[in-house]
DNA sequence: ACAAAAGTGTTGAGAGTACACCCATGC
DNA sequence: GCATGGGTGTACTCTCAACACTTTTGT
């Protein structure tokens, strides 16, 4: 019964979130060939005839950022009918959260040029990749107002003020420490570690770790 | 660069909500060949090679339940390998919501057997059917808590006391009238006419209506 | 007059927000 | 001893939840 449709091509691309430099970036290739040869993607590719969709956002996450067992959520499914110069792509789009040190060691390590970009002043993108990561930012914010998925972005071991370094760099926007402390430890999502930070020439910072995952 | 590639097939799927008789219900059609005989399923079909997703899943609205112009959102997108027995199939689900008296005049104006079932009460439903019913019941009640999203399932010109059950029903709980009707108010979505219905032996209740849309 | 749904305010608890000073360390 | 980031408490506002009686109509 599915035979005589003409299909259209399914891929995934992935927004890939880590903190670094005190700014939120995302993850880019750039484009060699035509349509939008010079211009940014974001990575992706397609989905194998025998894959799941999550299990392809993961390859390529692993492929392309070297990184897995992250966090990595749905996000939207983009499927106008000329996205794609080339002829009829539909992309499952996927967001994932990279901690700031896996992050450190991969970039660059692709064979094509890959670089992280800060979100707020990306360069010009290939496709709809500029409106997928404008819905990614804006879903992270969200998710970061009614979740506790902020831990993904650090390390396992964390001080509060590197937490709350993500929070105002993700929601660009400074928040009281008082308070930030106060709500985060009122989810009970954190504990407290005996270990101390001591680095820098200031008073060394209690470390923290997320409870589960 | 896209040629080589097999290609799964796309179809939308819709989960078609209406509130009637006290319950919210979901409009299914019933299989007649297999895999799946007898069971029922979410309407659905595959996605034209020109054709958005947003556009395939209002023609799919239109022919299924004769409706248009309502509420309509993609909900997620289902990509199992296995989802569908008959080779593999990607479905990105919709869910739309649909008044309560544009509901009566069209449930079985289609040919084949289409039914609206209570969603607390399903019959047992073809490949994960299941699953994107509930995931599209889980995002109804969410969207209720944190949208005004509830008036898509009245007529224009409503009571606060039909509203009040349209959440009662959906969210499965009782709802104080005065807070309900507190909160509703002071969100400034709705305005009073100067309309009143009288039906019924009871004290006549004031209408009202939603600003935008 | 009575049955049935419409309509209406106040109080208390908890969450969120604003806000300023002392502490521990390296140099 | 000073510069730098770490760490702490209180008061106010606002939102949410609980709760009971009067009003209007048809019969």
């Amino acid at each position: 019964m599915t035979k005589d449709y003409p299909r259209p091509s399914v891929t995934v691309d992935l927004v890939i979130f880590t903190i670094a430099t005190n700014d939120l970036k995302v993850l880019l290739i750039r484009r060699d060939v035509e349509p939008f040869k010079g211009h940014w993607a974001l990575p992706g590719g397609f989905v194998g005839i025998d894959e799941s969709l999550e299990d392809a956002a993961a390859r390529e996450l692993q492929e392309e950022a070297g990184v897995k067992q992250v966090y990595l959520e749905q996000l939207f499914t983009f499927g106008e009918p000329n996205r794609d110069p080339r002829g009829r792509v539909i992309s499952v789009a996927y967001f994932a959260l990279v901690d700031s040190e896996q992050q450190q060691v991969v970039a660059g390590s692709d064979a094509a040029a890959a670089e992280w970009y800060s979100v707020f002043q990306p360069p010009p993108l290939a496709f709809d990749h500029r409106q997928i990561l404008e819905y990614a930012v804006w879903r992270l914010r969200n998710k970061l107002e009614w979740t506790t998925v902020g831990y993904e972005l650090l390390p396992q071991k964390f001080t509060l003020s590197e937490l709350q370094r993500v929070y105002e760099i993700i929601l660009q926007k400074p928040v009281d420490k008082r308070n930030f402390r106060k709500k985060i430890l009122a989810q009970g999502q954190i504990k407290e570690l005996s270990e101390i930070r001591t680095e820098g020439a200031h008073r060394p910072a209690r470390l923290y770790s997320f409870k589960q995952h």
